[in-house]
DNA sequence: GCCGGAGGTCGATGGAGTCCATGAGTCAGA
DNA sequence: TCTGACTCATGGACTCCATCGACCTCCGGC
């Protein structure tokens, strides 16, 4: 993990669409050394894959989100987990320091579909209370901290 | 936007980095349509971009946090935000409804720095005060919500 | 000094990306 | 009904890229 192999995440980050021809134009190396750099950085779990980054409005999940959840005294947290992974809406799922020990990013269509996945959220067994906060806009999202090479 | 579209963002969501001819093979079209497909989607913003998904404790960016701002009453929010943008370390930014104006997701290296970036938070003019939540562990993260093709 | 491994370049080749001409399907209007 | 315009697919052609193998270079250990 040298500077080259972080200039390489930079330009991934950036985009994960470029050519390992065009990353080795930029980072001076061959596109054989940058294959085989970028294929380490894949198997060592550096690098876990590759998203498009997609407007989520013109998918029809304009409403966003962030839950909180408070567990009852005496919960199983694996199985709070569980149900809240079964749920497609929840894109992100953190376990968090502090009263709400988990904090969720969901992603839903409408006030009414979050309205309605709170309620699931709440009934889960586990659970004993939410907080909602709802995202009136998206500022930037996942950007990459670059300047790490 | 028909229902091939919606495959293919699906598919980019999966793995950016599917060549044309593969996703082509697995919308049952050829390899030039869906390179005009995808590029009309990238045209239309529907798809922003793509972005390489990386381990942050790898790139020693261990410590996520998510810290809600309260302004003060007065407070130009333009001018709050303008500030938190220049600050790398937060990944997300979402503007809220309730009593704290901004939601960010901040990702540093050590509990010192977060420390660091939180008075630098406060001391932003405008910023009344900010209120840290500590992500213990991650469960997933930006998990592509599957289906909707 | 010599060996062995890590990590690079170069060259070859099969396959992918991309431009372009063409054709099928759909719809509006004469 | 026929026609023209438009959309969106295909197939061919050409260029460029991915990827493999062969070889080179540097460096640390014996």
């Amino acid at each position: 993990m040298d500077s080259i192999d972080l200039r390489l995440i930079d330009l991934l980050r950036e985009n994960a669409r470029s050519s390992y021809a065009e990353l080795a134009r930029k980072v001076g190396l061959s596109a054989p050394a940058v294959h085989e750099r970028v294929g380490k950085l894949e198997a060592a779990g550096t690098v876990r894959g590759y998203r498009a980054d997609v407007d989520h409005e013109a998918l029809g999940l304009g409403v966003t989100a962030l839950i909180g959840i408070i567990e009852d005294s005496g919960a199983d947290t694996d199985d709070v987990l569980a149900a809240v992974r079964a749920m497609p809406e929840v894109e992100s799922c953190y376990f968090m320091a502090g009263v709400e020990s988990y904090q969720l990013i969901v992603r839903v269509g409408t006030i009414a579909e979050l309205e309605q996945l709170i309620v699931r959220i709440n009934r889960t067994p586990g659970v004993a209370s939410t907080r909602t906060a709802i995202a009136l806009s998206t500022k930037w999202e996942n950007r990459p901290q670059p300047g790490l090479g």
